[in-house]
DNA sequence: CTGATCTACAACCATTCGGTTATATGTTAG
DNA sequence: CTAACATATAACCGAATGGTTGTAGATCAG
C-alpha cells in the first residue's frame, strides 16, 4: 500500500485534472487498459494535439504515466493517485464526523 | 442517506471548486462551523470580494450553502456533496478492481 | 528506401480564472 | 437618525485554459 500524501499544489493539479469530462474519461479508459495517445484520440471529437495536452495535464497530476514503446507511448492510469484523492476527501468527512461527535457530547453534558 | 448522482457538469464544477487551496480551506472551515463571508475573509490574504467569489464558486458546485441571517450570510459546508465526490472516485477504483479481477481470472484459466 | 503513422512542440486565439478597485444597497448599533 | 458594517455587483486586468493549425523528428511496414 502506497500512502502518499499530496502536497497542496499536487492537490490543486489533481482536482484540476479531474475537472474535465474528457480527462475523466481518459482516466477511466487507461485504468481499465493501457492505451496509446493516438488510440485515445480516436475516441474524442477533437484533434490529436488536444488529447495529447489532456494526457499531459493528467500526467503532471500523477493520475497517469506514459511509457514509450516503439513509436507510440502507452498511457496507463495510476490507481495510487486516485486513492490519494480519495483519502483527501476522507479527511474532509472526518472533520464533519468530529463536529457531529462534539455536538453530541455538548448535548449529552447539558440536558 | 442521500444518494445523489452527480451529472457531468456538476462533476466538472465540484472538482474545479476543489482545485484551489483557498476554497478547500473554506470548505474545511465551514464543515466544522458555519461562518459569515466576512468572517471567512479575515483569514485570507485577499480582499473580501475575492473570498466572496470563492464562496460563490463553492456554492455553484453545491459544496456549501448560504443562508442570509440579518446583515450577514452564513456559509455552511454540505457533506452530502463531499460524499458524492467520494462515490465518483469509488467508481474509478471499482474499474481498477474489475480489471485486476479479470486479469486474475485469465491467469487462473490458463496455467 | 519510401511512405505512413505516431509523438512532440510552437504559435496563435477566444474564453475563463483569480484577483483588484469602486460603487450601491441593506442591516444593525449607538 | 446616522454611522459602521456586511453583502453584492460591475468593470477591469494579467495569466492560465482548452482548443486550433502547422511543422518536425522517430519509428515501423511493405
Amino acid at each position: 500500500m502506497v500512502v502518499d500524501q499530496l502536497s497542496p499544489s499536487e492537490t490543486d493539479r489533481v482536482f484540476h485534472a479531474l475537472a474535465d469530462a474528457t480527462r475523466r474519461d481518459i482516466v477511466r479508459k487507461v485504468l481499465v487498459e493501457e492505451c496509446s495517445v493516438s488510440a485515445l484520440a480516436r475516441h474524442y471529437p477533437m484533434s490529436f494535439t488536444a488529447v495529447h495536452k489532456h494526457v499531459a495535464v493528467l500526467e503532471s497530476a500523477g493520475l497517469v504515466t506514459k511509457v514509450r514503446q516503439g513509436r507510440e507511448s502507452l498511457v496507463r492510469g495510476d490507481i495510487d493517485r486516485v486513492r490519494a484523492v480519495h483519502r483527501a476527501l476522507d479527511a474532509l468527512e472526518q472533520l464533519w464526523r468530529d463536529r457531529v461527535a462534539q455536538m453530541e457530547q455538548v448535548l449529552a453534558e447539558d440536558p
